[in-house]
RNA sequence: CGGGAAGUAGCGCAGCCUGGUAGCGCGCUUGUUUCGGGAGCAAGAGGCCAGGGGUUCAAAUCCCCUCUUCCCGACCA
């Protein structure tokens, strides 16, 4: 590695952003590649930022009365065939399971021996295997809501893979309830997309717009999805949440029904919602730098490290019962429902030590010497500043304000991320300059461009995929805070009363 | 699945055209000197050159096939 370079990531954002994320998950020491096509293997940083996210996620599901449950991996392919707009949509993207013995083959090696009766799908979703639970254990109105959800993985064979964006295999949860009045269902499925915006907003640091998929990007069988959706340092969207409203298709696919307060037999009204580890993706992507990922500290897979510096033996005692104060100190202090998670890194290695923990992105390095300890002081450093910023603060005071500088970071990351997003977005009322806007200069090179266009949408199919052949760009929601104005549509001209945002995504 | 690029040590690469059985930088290990710090010196570990077949006395190198990864599309959380 050069010597002289000054950010840890090589290429820049600037240079080629598709190469630097790659860089950024390998550095951040967050993700390997798997052996298996389009999967990964999540390593203990990166698995303690999604276990940090799984905590608070869950606590804000069960505030809302949801009981977590699991379902089976496995899905009789019959299911899968109830729904038919569900079937479309997911079928080619399924692995199926058709053996269950090995044997030695004729030349040497395992074969698949014996056959199922019936294939079994791995979940790619599990909507109707849940629906199949949900139809026997609901039978009143009494039985209702019911309020599930479960931390899973599932498997979507996808042609193109990128890791935490789009892998064969992902973790997520999947929330699935089920209400007696269709008002129920629909206000459930709208106060999950809230939930999952305060979460993406307060607790990621990331910006969303909250909307309504046009038909088109729809959940296959769903009547209505909604999503939040957030834009990357390229300008390109990413949908981290979405909240479907099934109305009643899958209650009649999988026979969920009840008997109402009258008496009467009735389906039930479902919806279901999730987010996934593309979050961790969202996250590289919303707030990384040359440097690396910078990790929001309310989720951070650690908030501190402690890097103490000693020289002889004698000193080395003395740094290390200092350093170990200090961390018990910090550790005892909370921070958004859990303890401070303070690393010691004593390895003996120079600089590298420092640059590796920026390249984690952990929030606060600290160093730790033989001068601190004199001066009752530490040498602190924070991710969201130059990596040669770094200040002595009494150690005292750095006790008792280290919350407050968390916070702080937790703000600046915010903030810059909406900058990006405000900057980046932009009415447009002119056909010319809207495919200008998504038009890079030179499109053998292309580099970061576009944005989010606020454009006039008239509600046809077809202007929304003239745009998406032309341009890749597509409606990524109908913002809930869409202004609500006389226009004409982008593509053909006719009237429209909303502007939807148009974006290249994910 | 189409169109491009590429697979050689943990990472980044050279060697391939003109076949002779593997090298560099970083990292890693040990020693030593440094010391507010992406260190200096010395010694060392680590690769059936993505896999399979072929041509040849001899293949990382030439030929054929397969797989994988990355980028751009179609599909998606």
């Amino acid at each position: 590695m050069d010597k002289k370079a000054v950010r840890a990531i090589s290429p820049t954002r600037e240079e080629d952003y598709p190469e630097w994320y790659q860089q950024v998950v390998k550095l951040s020491d967050m993700a390997d590649r798997s052996p298996v096509r389009g999967c990964m293997v999540i390593k203990p940083w990166g698995y303690a930022l999604w276990e940090n996210m799984v905590h608070i996620l869950d606590a804000m599901f069960k505030s809302t009365g949801v009981k977590n449950a699991y379902f089976p991996l496995f899905i009789p392919l019959s299911f899968l065939e109830k729904e038919s707009e569900h079937v479309e949509g997911f079928a080619k993207e399924c692995a199926v399971v058709t053996h269950h013995r090995l044997e030695k083959g004729e030349s040497g090696g395992l074969v698949p021996a014996g056959v199922l009766s019936e294939p079994l799908v791995v979940r790619p979703t599990s909507e109707t295997i849940i629906g199949d639970s949900f139809s026997k254990w609901i039978t009143s109105y009494r039985d209702l809501p019911i309020l599930i959800n479960q931390w899973a993985n599932v498997v979507r064979w996808e042609m193109r893979t990128r890791v935490f964006l789009r892998t064969s295999e992902f973790l997520w949860q999947e929330g699935h309830t089920a209400h007696a009045s269709k008002k129920e269902a629909i206000d459930r499925t709208y106060m999950m997309l809230d939930l999952y915006e305060k979460f993406v907003q307060d607790y990621l640091a990331i910006p969303v717009i909250k909307g309504s998929k046009t038909p088109s990007e729809r959940f296959p069988g769903a009547i209505d999805t909604l999503c939040i959706e957030a834009m990357m340092q390229d300008r390109k969207a990413l949908q981290v949440g979405t909240s479907h409203f099934l109305g009643q298709n899958f209650a009649k696919a999988s026979q969920i029904k009840f008997q109402s307060e009258d008496a009467i037999e009735e389906y039930a009204w479902t919806t279901s919602w999730g987010v996934s580890t593309r979050l961790i993706g969202g996250i590289i992507m919303a707030h990384g730098d040359d440097d690396g990922i910078i990790l929001p500290p309310k989720v951070a897979s650690s908030h501190i490290v402690l890097m103490p510096i000693f020289k002889k033996a004698d000193e080395k005692t003395k740094v290390m019962e200092y350093t170990e104060n200090l961390c018990k100190e910090l550790m005892d202090k909370n921070y958004f429902g859990r303890s401070l998670a303070v690393e010691i890194d004593s390895r003996e290695i120079g600089g590298t030590r420092g640059w590796d923990w920026i390249k984690k992105g952990i929030p606060i390095r600290v160093e730790i010497g033989m001068r601190d300890i004199k001066d009752n002081s530490v040498f602190v450093g924070r991710r969201d500043k130059d990596h040669k910023d770094k200040k002595s603060i009494r150690k005292e005071e750095f006790v008792s304000e280290i919350t407050n500088i968390l916070n702080e970071i937790q703000n600046t990351l915010f903030n810059n991320a909406l900058s990006v997003r405000t900057k980046n977005t932009i009415l447009i009322d002119d056909n010319k300059m809207f495919y200008d806007f998504f038009t890079p200069a030179n499109i053998e090179n292309p580099i970061i461009h576009g944005g989010f266009a606020m454009s006039h949408w008239c509600g046809n199919i077809e202007c929304e995929s003239k745009i998406k052949d032309d341009l890749s760009v597509t409606i990524r929601c109908i913002p809930f805070d869409s202004i609500k104005e006389k226009g004409n549509c982008i593509c053909c001209g006719s009237s429209s009363d909303r502007r939807v945002v148009f974006s290249k995504a994910y």
